[in-house]
RNA sequence: GGCCCGUUCGUCUAGGGGUUAGGACGUCAGAUUUUCAUUCUGGUAGCAGGGGUUCGAUUCCCCUACGGGCUACCA
């Protein structure tokens, strides 16, 4: 029964690392279908952060981190807050006081850290350990009789573990295999701390036991204490018990030296956490990749490819597809710097794989744009929409326009939405983002008021003028009579007008390319000119879909409208 | 300093005693195009160094170098 927790300690945001620590846990635990638990180990009191519990939990959810047991989630083991657990360490002290796998000690911070620079000044480290313990002032030193004094006295002491000297000590990790190291190289570690809160080591092994956790999945940062950890299950007697073990490659900045930490912030230019975290003392805030715009599919793929992979070389999984291909041993050794430049092409790849419909929704989400040229209102997500125009059927104040200007209610119908999910599907292999869309499409929402210099010069000639006027005339028959904000007789609210009867709404590209290209054959004008100039027209500049998408999706009445304006700023 | 872990293109990585050392991002070039992108095709670039073991090492072992982690009454 695999049973495995991601214990993270409530001392700020998660980050990046983090982040993908608890994927891992997660992918092994669904992998075998174990349980995943989310255990808070804040027995540090004093570095407690408010929020940061709230943060974590949002964070795992964004990223699809099901939790099985946890603070929130309650379960067997329950509870999961290590200060909520804070009376059943002290009885594990006492069981390893008491069989003599620790000890007393009465050294006071202050005096450890006198002891500490003494060294230092000497060019030595300070260890407190096999060597050292004889000449500090604990009960392997002091006699009986004044130890219990001192207990009784109520001066504060800790209680360190007796690490035996010049044992070998050989571990199996899942990631690295066998590592060996002599305990005589090891300090006598604090395990219970003076204000009667356990340290890491002590609750971290208590409490994966109590827990019958199956695999411990970790960072690298604590292999150097797993040889600790390993002795205090001998210490207790639950050798037989003891969880596998799988520390896991760090994750390095992109450039200089070191891991990727909470401190690096925004400062690397990329973010470091899933979700933006509010710093309620400095008021600052460091973005997260929700916030950047990253998708959390997206997000969620770039961290499992961190440091494993498959054997194969498809690179873009599903969380189903990440769980079926998931193994520990198959994760490397060796840290991985993380590439901001592949993590925007995984985005821009799930973009690609999202449905046209999906990204509208995010779109107009994020951005509540101008409705259509010419017409005010907002873009509001499909079931607003369904719902305002709910209202509008039955409410009395529905005139028959599907526009109401600046009411207070914008009816927005089907044919807009389709409208919008068409332009998507024109612009989003342009984007990375859902955030990028805007400055790609915001010509189909709005006519440019500026018109591109260069463009300009280098192809507005003084015959410019008199070729638009005659295709501004080839378009004349095919606009409608009236805007709809105005419709006719004939033409209700909710119809489309007769040129918005296909694609969306209009003549298909298409047949605006037939009609156009043939007048400038035709009329043997030059193609890349006109096709230019039409753009400058349409957008103001020379970027964007083709000309004839373009020209589909505004309507004539719009490209002529566009026309006629271009004509009269440049002249 | 001590202890531990690691080292394949700039980056993420596959591979593994005999391979033209494979893929992806980036980058460069070409193609396509009415523009910008996208896309496609192609190029660029790597086994840290030195010793072994071996008929043969990038692959196994050792040393060195380099990188990383830990070295708190923090996790």
């Amino acid at each position: 029964m695999v049973r495995v927790r991601f214990a993270p300690s409530p001392t700020g945001p998660l980050h990046m690392g983090g982040v993908r620590t608890a994927l891992f846990n997660y992918l092994f635990a669904r992998k075998h279908q174990g349980t995943m638990i989310l255990r808070i180990e804040d027995t540090d009191q004093g570095r407690f952060v408010p929020g940061a519990e709230e943060y974590i939990m949002e964070s795992l959810e964004w990223c699809g981190i099901q939790i099985d047991e946890g603070i929130r989630e309650g379960g067997k083991s329950e509870p999961y807050r290590q200060s909520d657990r804070k009376e059943i360490y002290k009885q594990y002290a006492d069981q390893l006081l008491e069989n003599g796998w620790a000890y007393y000690s009465f050294d006071s911070a202050e005096d450890l850290d006198a002891i500490r620079k003494d060294y230092e000044s000497r060019k030595e480290t300070f260890s407190y350990d096999t060597q050292t313990r004889t000449s500090l002032r604990n009960s392997l030193t002091l006699p009986a009789d004044e130890v219990n004094r001192l207990l009784n006295s109520g001066v504060n002491y800790v209680v360190r573990f007796r690490m035996p000297e010049n044992h070998e000590i050989v571990m199996q990790d899942i990631i690295r295999g066998e590592v060996r190291v002599n305990t005589s190289t090891i300090d006598d570690k604090v395990l219970f701390k003076s204000d009667g809160m356990p340290t890491y080591h002590l609750a971290n092994v208590v409490d994966d036991h109590l827990m019958e956790i199956s695999h411990v999945i970790r960072g690298e940062e604590w292999l150097p204490s797993l040889p600790l950890h390993v002795m205090l299950y001998k210490a207790f007697g639950w050798t037989d018990t003891m969880p596998q073990f799988a520390h896991l490659p760090l994750i390095l900045k992109p450039s200089g030296n070191g891991k990727l930490s909470k401190r690096d912030g925004d400062k690397l230019g990329f973010p470091v956490f899933p979700i933006n975290w509010n710093n309620q003392e400095t008021n600052e805030i460091y973005s997260g990749y929700r916030e950047a715009g990253y998708f959390n599919d997206a997000f969620v793929n770039i961290l499992a490819l961190l440091g494993w992979n498959d054997g194969t070389d498809k690179e873009i999984y599903s969380m189903d597809e990440l769980i079926q291909a998931f193994s520990l041993e198959r994760v490397g050794k060796s840290g991985s710097r993380f590439d901001p430049e592949k993590a925007k092409w995984f985005n821009h790849q799930y973009m690609l794989l999202k449905s046209d419909e999906e990204i509208a929704e995010e779109f107009i989400k994020n951005h509540k744009v101008p409705a259509f040229a010419g017409m005010t209102g907002a873009l509001v997500t499909q079931a607003e929409a369904g719902a305002r125009l709910a209202v509008n059927e039955s409410g009395t104040k529905a005139k028959g326009s599907r526009f109401r200007g600046n009411d207070s209610v914008t009816a927005v119908t089907g044919f807009e939405w389709e409208r919008v999910v068409k332009i998507i599907s024109l612009v989003k292999e342009r984007a990375e983002f859902v955030k990028d869309i805007w400055s790609q499409a915001w010509f189909f929402f709005e006519a440019p008021t500026t018109y591109d210099e260069t463009t300009i010069k280098k192809r507005w000639t003084p015959e410019i003028p008199s070729i638009l006027k005659d295709i501004s005339a080839l378009l004349l028959p095919l606009s409608p009579p009236v805007i709809p904000a105005k419709a006719g007789p004939g033409l209700r609210r909710g119809d489309k007008c007769s040129c918005h009867s296909r694609e969306g709404g209009n003549l298909l590209a298409a047949e605006y390319e037939t009609l156009i290209k043939g007048h400038i054959t035709s009329h043997n004008l030059n193609m890349g000119n006109v096709m230019n100039i039409l753009r400058l027209c349409l957008v103001g500049s020379s970027v964007g879909p083709g000309v004839f998408d373009i020209m589909a999706l505004l309507g004539p009445a719009e490209v002529i409208a566009r026309i006629d304006r271009a004509v009269q700023t440049i002249g």
